[in-house]
DNA sequence: ATCCAGGATGTAT
DNA sequence: ATACATCATGGA
């Protein structure tokens, strides 16, 4: 069954939301963007000022995870301090923060070290081909491996997917996460900084991984990523408030 | 050929 | 605490 949802004074642009490279767990197919999580499958795509959605399998509200809900223009209006924000706003705007799951999120911010984003994807989508439970509707879909699944795959496989370094960390955060010594449910119940430190526990885990995965995937908005753009970006454009100290920049 | 891409880790100051 | 080399791999 098909709905909608009225996107009239509700900045939103689907696609620049989706390819970003902020979440590699959505995908295109026939003009339609679809993601999977658990049992069933999320579709989404707009016509005009409405957003139609469609779910096989499962109950998926893209309020949730598209975050329509946040008030972007009331964010604008706070963040427009000057010049550069407020190009920043124009060129971008109804670009959404994602809400994703947890898991797949953070193994692609383990991924995504030294790595170019479409190659990111790339790898999340394999991890999921070759690992992940296969669901039929119209089509076949495949989940992103749960935990206890990619742990047990071996390093070596991972490094055959050229994953390189990265094979060791994700195979040890994956049986770490199983095992759970980091667990989504107490993550969300501490503070920003403590589920930071936790977080960090994990292999492959540093400040820019952990900000990604506390802001993308579990709710906690006051993170702020510094990638090296932001901190190109921030050289240039920011020098008073810039520092090499990244919890100082980022608080910045 | 050389450099860089959504960084993290181990080791030496 | 901070600085540096090192870690695989693909693409420009």
């Amino acid at each position: 069954m098909t709905e909608s949802i009225d996107l009239k004074d509700k900045p939103f642009d689907l696609r620049k939301t989706l390819e970003c490279g902020q979440t590699f767990s959505w995908n295109e197919d026939e003009d339609k963007y679809y993601t999977v999580r658990n049992d069933g499958v999320l579709k989404v795509w707009r016509e005009g000022e409405e957003l139609y959605y469609e779910n096989l399998g499962g109950e998926i509200d893209p309020v949730e995870v598209l975050r329509l809900d946040d008030p972007l223009e009331e964010i604008y209006e706070k963040i427009n301090r000057d010049e550069v924000m407020d190009k920043a706003i124009v060129a971008n705007r109804g670009l959404r923060i994602v809400n994703d799951e947890f898991f797949p999120c953070l193994i692609s911010y383990i991924t995504s070290s030294q790595m170019q984003i479409q190659r990111i994807k790339k790898i999340q989508d394999e991890i999921s081909e070759r690992f992940g439970k296969e669901l039929e509707f119209d089509r076949n879909y495949y989940q992103f491996p749960s935990p206890e699944r990619l742990a047990e795959v071996p390093e070596e496989t991972l490094r055959d997917m050229n994953l390189g370094y990265r094979a060791s960390y994700i195979k040890k955060t994956a049986e770490m996460v199983n095992k759970g010594v980091v667990e989504e449910g107490s993550l969300k119940k501490i503070d920003y900084p403590k589920a930071r430190e936790e977080l960090k526990k994990l292999s492959g885990v540093g400040d820019k991984v952990a900000d990604c995965t506390l802001l993308f995937s579990l709710d906690f908005l006051e993170s702020f990523p510094i990638d090296t753009w932001i901190r190109k970006i921030g050289k240039e454009k920011y020098p008073g408030r810039y520092s090499k100290k990244y919890e100082e920049f980022s608080e910045n």
